[in-house]
DNA sequence: CTGAAAGCGCTTACAG
DNA sequence: CTGAAAGCGCTTACAG
């Protein structure tokens, strides 16, 4: 810890107070332009560094924002930290980041971590398995929060993606593809997500009077790997399913490697959808259809909606924000040409 | 900025001073156990929260790092932050994290920041084009900097890879396969790591008594869309090349995809070599083969370097640290299969 | 073993 | 338009 000159070194080379300097580091239109000019030249001689740190201290405030993610090995969240990072660093945050790897202890230690540091807000993705509690608990420490992606409640600021309708999206578009024995790669246990995503595949199976089997519903981890293992648990139940909707591109990207393990190809003897729209889905063999709802915009809309209770008043404080994107299907190689509707086309090109 | 009971608080509720609280806080065996457990207990009633900016101003020091990552749309870089934040967060240090996009001037901007916030230190990975003079600069603010996998000189703490090695090990391991005209997809342009790569390509061919046409070294983005240029340049070429080696995993990935659309399979049409082992290799189709050196270990090290600067008093400090770590080639069967040599052997399967 | 005092580098009323 | 003074929440010699 080299110390470089305060303002109280500027002050005494440009012959004012340390007020002053103060003001003008601050751009206050109180000071005269021309010892304002006087100062910063002093400033830059000098080779000043502000110091955040002790303003914020002094100013009772904080300019960094804390950044707790759940998993960063899954690229959709990465597309949302960077957006998330952008937008804050344009309004003159510093980000603080950590992530927790799904696991709540972790979480519980890093969110210690931040409020000790003084975060002026924080925006999470919980790890599975956070109790709803948490939410209140931050609440209780004054630290404005805004969840992404995986709601806790109805009472906290939360930027999300409508689920069960993606996968209704979803399922009807395999439908409409001739498929009637659908399988869900995913998981059965109770987080908020899981349940709407396998709560819209369910209803809209539903909805066009389709029998769901208790088997096609495939437990699985939320990996590659779980991809993997749903592929060989369907092609062992008979009748077997012709297609899959998978809890998540991961989960899909395993799918399509164990087809071609296989020597299969997805989307013809097997449909698959993903949801994320990660990067990625546009390059896997064969290209991944999958839900998109714009990781990039949902992490400008949790960025403005942290830095509009940031800027706001006490008083002035808006309703708590449920924001939950709609998302589009995108339709690629992946889930087109296995069903019964389009293998008539795809047989009369034989 | 709702503020809490401070030390002060805590002391007129222990009956103590505020030294002897701090004193406590910093687990002083200097206090006597009934005394300390008195003051804990008193902090947990009041629900003390410790404001680390406070001490860190006071006490001349701090306790965060800045991590400043050129590009974490390459999982590469995903996985070696992930590490860092690991090992750093284990020694109580707080990640203060930027991403700069490949662009020199957002890299400024969030030094500058980074310097304001007082870190403690910095772990960069440079933005391509970073002028070699900002590791100086850096010193100059008293302020400890590891590079991680783009070195800058040899006169700063770099944890990297030794590519060139790397490059001749895969270029060795096609012409192995019976290859002869090998394809390098990369660019031309002359910054650090393309070049140790270019020229590890470049020497294994020459040790070889090979010749390397110069259309064969085909300039391209290093991303996918990169990777699909350059199969299509390479598929241009009389006579063409059967294999081809990529900068990265993620220009290989691109290679992979246009070469399914073009209905031709990696290892047979067109043998491919990456670089960089991303967990996602594993799972292409074809899988693919690629040099690794470890992420999670290479973040390890760089920050292992960076904690040992902070903790060595100016005098001992140890040499300069230019560790690169030597890769090892994964074989997968995106370049198997399509070598003169292995063709004769796949023949004989027919 | 504990306390009184000084001070880290700033900001912010307040006074002039 | 500018300055003197108080203080943010801590730590650290120093004294006893």
């Amino acid at each position: 810890m080299k110390s470089g000159p305060t303002i109280q070194d500027i002050a005494a080379a440009a012959g004012v107070s340390k007020s002053t300097v103060s003001l003008v580091l601050q751009e206050s239109p109180r000071i005269k332009a021309e010892t304002a000019e006087k100062v910063r030249e002093a400033a830059r001689a000098l080779g000043y560094v502000y110091n955040r740190g002790a303003a914020n201290l002094r100013g009772r405030r904080s300019t960094t924002i804390g950044m707790v993610i759940n998993d960063l090995t899954n690229p959709f969240f990465v597309e949302l930290l960077v957006a998330i990072e952008r937008v804050l660093a344009q309004s003159g945050y510093t980000t603080l980041m950590a992530h927790t790897a799904e696991d709540v202890e972790t979480q519980t230690r890093v969110l210690r971590s931040m409020r000790e540091q003084n975060v002026a807000g924080l925006i999470m993705s919980p790890a599975l398995g956070t109790p709803d509690a948490l939410a209140d608990e931050i609440r209780s420490w004054g630290i404005p929060l805004v969840l992404v992606m995986r709601p806790m409640g109805v009472d906290v600021d939360t930027v999300g993606v409508d689920n069960t309708y993606g996968f209704e999206l979803a399922t009807q578009h395999l439908i409409e593809q001739g498929h009637t024995r659908i399988a869900f790669a995913g998981n059965r246990k109770g987080y908020t997500v899981a349940n709407q995503r396998r709560q819209g595949y369910l209803s809209a199976m539903a909805e066009h009077g389709l029998a769901v089997d208790d088997e096609w519903i495939v437990d699985v981890e939320l990996t590659p790997k779980g991809g993997r293992d749903a592929v060989r648990a369907i092609f062992d139940m008979k009748p077997r399913p012709t297609a899959v909707l998978c809890y998540n591109d991961q989960v899909a990207v395993g799918v399509l490697h164990e087809l071609d393990r296989m020597g299969k190809r997805a989307g013809k003897a097997l449909a698959v959808v993903g949801c994320d729209n990660v990067i990625a889905a546009e390059h896997t063999n064969p290209p991944l259809t999958t839900l998109s709802a714009g990781a990039d915009r949902l992490g400008v809309m949790a960025s403005r909606t942290l830095l509009a209770r940031l800027e706001a008043t006490e008083e002035q404080q808006a309703p708590v924000v449920q924001y939950f994107a709609v998302p589009e299907l995108v339709v690629r190689e992946s889930s087109v040409g296995a069903g019964s509707r389009s293998r008539s086309g795809s047989e009369a090109a034989l």
